[in-house]
DNA sequence: CCCGTTAACTTGTTCAAACAAGTGCCGTTT
DNA sequence: AAACGGCACTTGTTTGAACAAGTTAACGGG
């Protein structure tokens, strides 16, 4: 283990543990050395040692009990906050090459429904832009992505057919800190199917997100619909560590 | 605060916290009294408020950081394990009623998809349900619902039209205690549209399921496909708290 | 051989002290 | 008026002690 100078111990410990866990040196089901042992390996108090294990706890990824050595468990499927957010970024973490052509960006007054999810009044003005995405040469989504005048009006500067507009808007300074997303499915209308090569009517699963501040304020919103066949969405849930993904009635 | 002898301080004080978080009383944004405080007000020692903003903080309740009092952040979305997993409890939990009407339950061998997801053979028996659920009377979801053999037998004593199967099963001591979650769009297919009251071909929304037992042994695969309009999934989240939901590619 | 008891070991809880790093306010100086 | 410095207060880290609750293995007796 190699000495930093730059993290406290307690965060080094559980770097170091979630490592062997995650790596399989300690693969699930594995009994971990005990507390007074972890703390001859690693010098350390057992306070401080107990700190780690609780945090490898709340993840998961240490099971057991009092009286009981403990256990090596398993982490939850998780992304990256970016990986999630970014297409781009998501693409290149799976080794496809992303791609998007513009079809429109356009400085518009918000519809009603766009104004209610980014908290104006229908008519202000906002700032649209409709995608193709792509995952190589193959149509994959289409994007409908609305922002508000401030976060928006920096795109007429930036070339939205060369990549991430989510990283584009963080690096001018924009904070694009929490997302909120809902899922469902649609039925492709016309344009869905001239863009992904679908029958209108066809199903594509839809994510609709609103990005907010790290205060709150929404700055996107964007409802992007895939192609069912090449996307899902995965979530694993245990009776100690619940999803955080809520089933969610609408109207009929 | 009322006096509890069954469980720790240091569990008491974040189930305090949350609780005035989470009620409003201290709403979102509020300056959380400072540790010396909490130590006072409770009568702890600060090692256990610690401890208990602690978990809050891994939680996002509790926001902030060194030389700053905490503030008062949100709870994530989340929904009960048991709530999430059974259809039934779902509905109940919604202020509807739950109705199920099955349309077979049989004893067959598993078809090459099913034995995958349940870790068998093609050919192995399995106990298959087909259920039509509704949320009061209205066709809400068609579940397709697949067992391991010693689990699935319990089910020709059960009156699979009288309410949740996992709740039953778990009652005869089946441990059900994780859930692996899939969500994608498929068109519906000719039963799903005579079930469901839609055209065959119309979108629905999948959610596939495989619910383990502690240890990780499949016992039940679900191919549960709701009609779009009544429900989505939501989640939401941030840079400190990604969602454990991952957008994973499938094969084209 | 089986069962009960005990001791050694384990994790879980609570408290306290000491030090470090950071914030914010107030007073003084420019 | 603005800037700087100092001080009181804040949270973050680490150590250690003491006690409680639980597990497991070994030993002795029936």
């Amino acid at each position: 283990m190699s000495v930093s100078h730059f993290q406290p111990l307690h965060q080094r410990l559980t770097d170091e543990i979630r490592a062997r866990i995650t790596s399989g040196t300690w693969p699930e089901g594995f009994q971990i050395p005990s507390e007074a042992e972890l703390c001859r390996e690693f010098e350390a108090s057992r306070g401080t040692v107990r700190q780690a294990l609780s945090t490898l706890r709340k993840e998961g990824l240490i099971l057991g009990g009092r009286g009981k050595q403990p256990v090596a468990g398993r982490a939850a499927l998780s992304q990256p906050f970016t990986t999630f957010m970014s297409f781009t970024e998501w693409a290149g973490s799976i080794g496809r090459t992303p791609g998007q052509q513009t079809r429109e960006i356009a400085k518009r007054p918000a519809s009603p429904d766009v104004a209610a999810q980014l908290g104006l009044e229908p008519g202000d003005q906002v700032v649209e832009v409709l995608r193709l995405r792509l995952l190589g040469d193959m149509p994959a989504m289409v994007e409908r992505t609305s922002f508000v005048l401030d976060a928006g009006r920096l795109l007429f500067d930036f070339d939205t057919d060369s990549g991430s507009i989510f990283s584009f808007l963080k690096s001018k300074g924009i904070d694009l800190s929490r997302g909120k997303h809902t899922i469902d499915a649609v039925a492709a209308d016309e344009l869905d199917g001239e863009l992904l090569g679908v029958e209108p009517g066809s199903p594509l699963l839809r994510e609709r997100r609103v990005t907010s501040s790290a205060s709150g304020e929404p700055i996107e919103f964007s409802d992007d619909r895939y192609v069912p066949g090449l996307t899902n969405f995965t979530i694993e849930n245990t009776n100690e560590h619940r999803a955080n993904l809520v089933r969610v009635p609408t109207s009929a």
